[in-house]
DNA sequence: AGTGTGCTTTGACTTTAATCAAAGAATGTG
DNA sequence: CACATTCTTTGATTAAAGTCAAAGCACACT
C-alpha cells in the first residue's frame, strides 16, 4: 500500500502555511511532525487511492498534481477536482470509512501521509490543528459550492475562463506566472470537470487564442489578456 | 438576529439520529444540550443567513425546508441544494467566518442553534461529537460531489429522475411515503439546481407523466413506477 | 365571490453544445 | 528512425436545451 514511506519535516517544508496551521508554537509543530511522519510517491497515471478503498488517511501534496474523479452506473467518468502542492486529499473518505472517488496522479508527485485517527486525537489537544481541520473540510464545500455555480448556470466560455483564471491563481500563490501556464490534464478531463466535450473544450480554446485573449500550444498556454478572461466569467459572453 | 430563541431538548428530540451523534452517554447528552441551547423559527421567504452575514453557528432544521443558493455576479442565482429536517446547515462558513451562501426557508421553519465555538470545545472532550462533526462536513463533501457528477454529465431527464429518487428517499428516511412527494420548490428553484430553466423542468415532468412514471399536479408528485427512474438514471434516458 | 399575482404548462423557434468523422501533432517504443 | 498510440484540432451535421411568447391554474387578498 505505501511503496515508500519516508520521513518527513514540516518545519522546514515551504508549504508549510498551505497545508497546516499558522503560527503553531515549536512544540505544537513538533507535535504535529510526529503524525505526518512518512511521504509517499506517486507515479503519473497510479492512483493515490481508488473508490472503495480504506480510507486512513489525509494526503498533503508536496509535490505534482492529481485529478479526482468519480463514475457513473454506466461508465461516464466525471472530474471533480484537480489538486496541487499544499492541498489536502482525501476529505470525502472520512464519513464513511472507505474513499467514494477516485485520485489519480497527472504527474509524478509526493504527497504527506496524514492518518487520520492519530489528527483526530492531536486536535483535540492543539486546538489550531482543530480549527485547520474544520477549515480544510469547509473550504473544501466552498469550493464544490462554486464548481455548482460554474456547472450549473455557466455556457461553454464562461467555465474555461473561469477554469483558468483558478488554475493561474492558485499556481500564482505557489510562486507561479500569471499569465504562464502548463495544463497537466487532457482536454477530455478538462471537459470532464466542465460538464463539456472535449472538442468543445478544444473549439473554445482556439476561439480564446483567434479573440487574442489567449496563446495555446497544445498544453502550454499563455494568458495574453487577463482582463478578457475576467469580462467573460463575470458577464456573459460578451467578449 | 434571533428573534425567537426557545429551549431545545435533544433527548426527546426524534430527529436525534439524524443530527447528533449516536450512542452516547446520558452525561454527554447533556452536555450537548447545554450548547443547543435554543432554537429560532423563520417564516416561509425568510433567510436563515446570507453571504456575508458572520458566521457563529450551525442549524439543525428540527421542522421545515430551506434551499441554499448562490449568485453570480451578473445576478444569476444558483441553488445549491435542499435542506430537510435533520440536516445540518450554514457548514459553508466554517472557513471565513462569514457565510458564502444564502439559506432560505421554502416553508416555515424551525431550527436547532449549535454555537460553533461552544461546538468545537465540546468536541474536544466528546469524541463521538467530534467524529460526529467530521463525519458532517465530509457528508457534505460526498453529497456535492454527486451534484458535480449529474451537472457534469447527465441530460435533462435523468437529472430530473436523480433529483426526485433522492427527495423522495430522504423524505422517506423521516417516515414519509416513498411514492408521494409534496414539492416545496419552484420549477424554477429546481431548474437552478439541475443546472436546467423552468420550461424544461416543466416539459420533463410532463415527459415523465405521459411515460407512465409520474402523476404530476402542480407540486403533488406521485412516483408511479419507480424502478422506470431508476433505469433513467442508471442507463440513460431509455425510458 | 372577484381580482391580481405568481407559478406552471405548452408551442414555435433559436442557440448551444454534442456527435460523427477525419486529419494532424506529439509522445513513447522497439 | 519508423511506428503505434494518444491527444488535439477542425469541419459538417444533429440533438438537446434555451428563449420567447401566450395561455391556463392556483392561491392569497380584499
Amino acid at each position: 500500500m505505501h511503496p515508500t514511506a519516508i520521513k518527513v519535516a514540516c518545519s522546514n517544508c515551504n508549504l508549510r502555511e498551505l497545508c497546516m496551521p499558522i503560527g503553531l508554537s515549536a512544540a505544537d509543530l513538533t507535535k504535529i511532525e510526529a503524525v505526518v511522519a512518512s511521504k509517499r510517491h506517486v507515479k503519473r497515471g497510479q492512483a493515490l487511492y481508488k473508490l472503495g478503498d480504506t480510507f486512513t488517511s489525509l494526503y498533503a501534496i508536496r509535490t505534482g498534481f492529481f485529478k479526482t474523479s468519480l463514475a457513473t452506473e454506466d461508465g461516464r467518468e466525471q472530474v471533480t477536482g484537480f489538486q496541487m502542492a499544499g492541498e489536502v486529499m482525501g476529505l470525502d473518505g472520512i464519513v464513511s470509512e472507505s474513499h467514494t472517488c477516485n485520485a489519480f496522479a497527472l504527474e509524478d508527485s509526493e504527497v504527506c501521509l496524514m492518518p487520520f485517527d492519530r489528527i483526530e486525537e492531536l486536535s483535540r489537544e492543539v486546538f489550531a490543528l482543530q480549527k485547520h481541520i474544520h477549515k480544510i473540510l469547509s473550504r473544501e464545500i466552498v469550493r464544490e459550492n462554486g464548481v455548482l455555480l460554474l456547472l450549473g448556470s455557466m455556457r461553454a466560455e464562461e467555465r474555461l475562463a473561469a477554469f483558468l483564471l483558478n488554475l493561474v491563481n492558485r499556481l500564482h500563490a505557489r510562486g507561479f506566472s500569471r499569465s504562464d501556464l502548463m495544463l497537466r490534464m487532457t482536454r477530455e478531463e478538462i471537459g470532464s470537470y466542465l460538464g463539456l466535450k472535449l472538442e468543445t473544450v478544444s473549439r473554445t480554446f482556439s476561439k480564446f487564442a483567434e479573440d487574442g485573449i489567449l496563446e495555446v500550444n497544445q498544453r502550454h498556454v499563455q494568458i495574453v489578456n487577463p482582463e478578457g478572461l475576467n469580462l467573460i466569467v463575470n458577464k456573459g459572453a460578451c467578449a
